[in-house]
RNA sequence: GGCCUGUUCGUCUAGGGGUUAGGACGCAUCCCUUUCACGGAUGAAACACGGGUUCGAUUCCCGUACAGGCUACCA
């Protein structure tokens, strides 16, 4: 398998979906794993439902998540063009000689008598009413007109579709890598559309020809395809290009985290999370369809993530790099069920990705966060605090959420803390602080300053488990955080004596002793 | 409705004819700690159901139920 070929293979109708990168990942771990080469196809043959701007987004979705294409609309190579609506002229034959081999038909038929024939069908109780072996000898088509009939209408220029003119009774089987033999009677298949009447290539043409032109060994796509396989597979038959045929692995599909049906946007606004790699701000109109790239996910995370939705290595670890992932990666190992999402184990893996950072890259996160909230500092304090907060935070801007109050004294205090903990002693032990600081000469350590706080706890003899909570709301306005005696010595002398003393006015006229 | 696919803790999953059915997320309790978090320990928690095959089925087969997908001149 050393001349392995895959596609990906998206529709330019909007942001692409979460699960669809996940194929796309599949798809490049697997060319990786075997030194093949990964295709990028943009298949727009359906142009009332193109969306300016989804290639770009396609392009920069998949650049953010680390999966390059080797051949591409952007890159070139040697089968362009890899949009399908430029390579419109070359379908058209693979359709006629289909025609002339008895294997496909010309079809006249309007909206309107598709329409009546369905009805028709559905009065006399036909279980699937469609286009297919039976149906077809009472419609419009070269099949049941005169040779000359259809001759007439073709000259005339009369709008028509090409279909599949798929075989009466046939088992059509197909080894799928996933999910093994699946053997489909021709009977169920309707007579698919090939070509339609703007000339574009329905989807099931399309892809059949230019997997085979460009030379794709695996198609590695999701489960909705699994029905229209064996269509496939009567495609490659009747072009005559079963003995290349690619092989087949249709990937479970992504679910909703709870309930029941696939993942969908809904789901993302109801559950407050994305579903989208990157931002889309939706065109014409304000909205933004939130990304993961963009709510703070670090790429590194949401490839390990995606990459054990539906797939795992066997073993017990879970944190896994590109480049590990490629090194394990294995069709055979690919669920066969349906996988629900679950937020959770996303939020899981950004935590552990965030803590693997160094401190320099933490330190720079934390540095950009800041930008952000529109706070500068000096790098050295910065790189203190990012890593005081290294273990409490789950997204790079958990650094300003967790720790905002290293930048700006105490608008309010956590009342639930207040009033619980904020007491004579607490006044008492803040008051004598606050002297002791201020009499306080030379650095301030977390070390002298624990050294200070313990010379004032028995010098007024109270024990440190009841003042330590309201020293540190005095401080920082909250009830959690670390380590107290860093923040003094990052906050320094000066600026925790004036909040000690904010914090005693504020405080002592609300609360009673 | 028809066709196709699937079903192991709440979730992601390992496993596979005889196991105390393992791990992770989440949850709970405890320990650590001035607090929260981290970390550590412990715990609750699963083979959809019914038939076969078998000495023995969660594992193999068949049904049923449930779930998902498809059923367009959309992909």
């Amino acid at each position: 398998m050393s001349d392995v070929r895959v596609r990906f293979a998206p529709s330019p109708t909007g942001p692409l979906h979460i699960g669809g990168v996940r194929t796309a990942l599949y798809n490049y771990l697997f060319s990786k794993k075997h030194g093949g080469k990964m295709l990028l196809r943009i298949e727009d043959t359906d142009q009332t439902r193109f969306v300016p701007g989804a290639e770009n987004y396609i392009l920069e979705a998949l650049q953010w998540v680390g999966i390059t294409i080797d051949e591409g609309p952007t890159q070139g190579g040697p089968h362009a063009p890899y949009r399908q609506s430029e390579r419109k002229p070359m379908y058209r034959a693979y359709a006629e000689q289909l025609i002339a081999e008895g294997n496909a038909y010309y079809a006249f038929d309007t909206e309107e008598e598709l329409e009546a024939m369905k009805e028709r069908l559905k009065a006399a109780k036909v279980a699937s009413p469609s286009y297919n072996m039976v149906t077809r000898m009472q419609m419009n088509n070269s099949l049941t007109l005169p040779e000359d009939e259809v001759k007439r209408r073709l000259d005339n220029g009369e709008a028509y579709v090409i279909r599949l003119k798929v075989p009466r009774k046939e088992e059509i089987r197909l080894n799928d890598l996933i999910r093994g033999w699946v053997v489909v009677h021709s009977s169920t298949i309707d007579d698919k559309v090939l070509l339609k009447s703007d000339g574009m290539p329905t989807y099931h043409l399309a892809n059949i020809v230019d997997d085979h032109l460009m030379g794709i060994t695996h198609v590695i796509r999701g489960e909705e395809w699994l029905p229209s396989a064996p269509l496939h597979v009567l495609l490659y038959r009747f072009l005559g290009w079963e003995s290349t045929m690619p092989k087949f692995a249709h990937l479970p599909l992504l679910l909703k985290p709870d309930g029941n049906g696939k993942l969908s946007k809904r789901d993302a606004d109801a559950g407050g999370f994305p579903v989208f790699p990157i931002d889309w701000k939706v065109p014409g109109t304000e909205d933004t369809w939130i990304g993961f790239r963009d709510q703070g996910y670090l790429q590194e995370a949401v490839v390990n993530f995606l990459a054990f939705l539906g797939w795992n290595p066997g073993t017990q670890e879970e944190l896994f790099t590109m480049e590990q992932l490629i090194q394990e990666f294995s069709i055979e190992r690919i669920g066969k069920s349906g996988t629900k999402f679950d937020i959770n184990k996303a939020k899981w893996y950004n935590q552990q990705y965030l803590r693997l950072k160094s401190d320099a890259e933490l330190q720079q996160l934390m540095e950009s966060v800041l930008q952000a909230e529109g706070v500068s500092y000096d790098s050295t304090t910065i790189g203190a605090i990012s890593l005081l907060l290294k273990e409490r935070v789950t997204f790079a801007q958990d650094f300003w959420t967790e720790g905002k109050f290293f930048f700006q004294a105490p608008l309010s205090y956590d009342s639930a803390v207040a009033s619980s903990k904020w007491n004579s002693d607490a006044i008492q032990v803040s008051k004598a602080l606050q002297d002791k600081l201020q009499s306080h000469t030379g650095d301030l350590s977390p070390e002298t300053a624990k050294h200070l706080f313990h010379e004032v706890l028995d010098e007024q003899g109270i024990k440190i488990g009841k003042v330590m909570q309201a020293v540190r709301l005095a401080i920082t306005g909250v009830g959690a955080g670390p380590d107290l005696m860093h923040i003094i010595s990052i906050l320094g002398k000066d600026e925790t004596v004036q909040r000690l003393q904010s914090a005693l006015s504020t405080l002592s006229e609300t609360v009673k002793p």
